[in-house]
DNA sequence: TTATATATTAAGAAATTGTGAACAGATCCG
DNA sequence: CGGATCTGTTCACAATTTCTTAATATATAA
């Protein structure tokens, strides 16, 4: 497999599966780096800047949230991804974790599919907005930042879904979004929504933008064009 | 809907369970069988090699997990997506089944909405990147990823099966498509039509291309040629 | 030539998307 | 708090496009 580019930090204390995730996450093209306790995460995350620290919850010196506070609490992390590891007992743990900024929890036993998924999740989810990028074609912008759409230099004003679906599609001008891509995109995977909310939400776009820059492909899905 | 070319079994004891499944599953494009119980699971597995199997963690002769570890010791089905139906009581036997290499799981009641898009997600996720590159030949350009053919220069618009068909015959510039893989190949396995709708779509594709870039090859199939 | 395969065409079937209205739930504002 | 407004969703059905078929013409190989 090619290489993805993301490191990753794995903190646990027990070596084994430390071993295994780190087996199975290089497998997936990540880089991937490890630490046996709190010190050590922190450590080497100051020196690697990961792009995702997976911390146990259970760890000697400091345990997975203390290491949580402590990186969200400087600058250089506040963008970082964290995932915690928790047991199926410590259900308060997780719920705090999540609580202190932590973007998602596996709870062991560990299957390596599973916490494959969800890492290759959060990349997905994370990736969708590498930067708030102010989108210029023409006389339409798109400025993510201020959740703002301007067309001849007028304001037009878009519903949160119908700005997420706009700037999905016009991200990538000329490319096809499949339905569910946009579904996982614009909804998130869990989301389940009828046949025809796209289309709903596509004609109130073109509705209110007054211009033509989304092209239908018939049982494909949609493309922006200018 | 299209087909997708995948087969799903699904195991469960109860005739409604399965109906409504296959219902829906077949609604959305899946070929679709399946089996009472854990041994009719197996046996039909095997012979009919599904894409994903769907398993019902209680079940008679032998339960899911039970075939879940009897089929992935077998080299034919390591790489096979399972899926797991799991009554809300019974957590402990998710969390085994993740373990034993399952790829989902389902919680009964089972909505059909969340089972259709937690399939589509698991194919989704397998599927890695198809042949999305970009063909070119000569004038004629072929972008799978914007959906778009443009002939000296110029864009032509392609219905679905035309662009499918034309992007599977240039894959392969010269060689030779018989009939049936043609079919196969944009159609689907299981999909039946008449003798001359495969002549009908290369027509349509000829003509709007305005280009003679296919050429018959009689009692054979098709090539592109250029 | 004759039998078979393919091309062409038009028409209807099937599938997909567009549209307007209705609705519940959020959200805003006084 | 209560009403007004906005949002997101669904629904039914219209509009459109795509796909398939069927009938006929044409081409090709033996």
């Amino acid at each position: 497999m090619e290489s993805k580019g993301k490191k990753i930090l794995i903190a646990d204390d027990e070596p084994d599966i430390l071993e295994i995730i780190q087996y199975n996450l290089t497998k997936e093209g990540y880089e991937v780096l490890t630490a046996k306790d709190g010190d050590e995460a922190i450590g080497k995350a100051k020196i690697v800047r990961p792009d995702l620290i997976i911390l146990d919850i259970m760890m000697p010196k400091k345990n997975g949230v203390e290491v949580c506070e402590i990186l969200r609490s400087q600058p250089t992390f506040k963008e970082t991804l964290i995932l915690f590891l928790t047991a199926l007992s410590d259900e308060g743990s997780h719920v705090r974790g999540l609580e202190m900024g932590a973007d998602d929890y596996v709870t062991k036993p560990i299957s390596p599919k599973v916490l494959i998924s969800r890492v290759n999740a959060l990349f997905r989810r994370v990736n969708k907005e590498p930067e708030d990028k102010v989108l210029t074609v023409e006389n339409l912008s798109i400025d993510p930042s201020k959740f703002e759409v301007m067309v001849d230099g007028k304001d037009v004003t878009l519903a949160k879904k119908e700005f997420e679906l706009l700037y999905l599609l016009a991200s990538r001008p000329g490319r096809v979004f499949l339905r569910n891509e946009i579904l996982n995109q614009v909804w998130g995977n869990e989301v389940i929504v009828g046949d025809r909310t796209i289309d709903v939400h596509i004609r109130k776009i073109r509705q209110k933008l007054g211009l033509d820059c989304i092209t239908t492909v018939k049982g494909v899905g949609y493309k922006f064009n200018l």
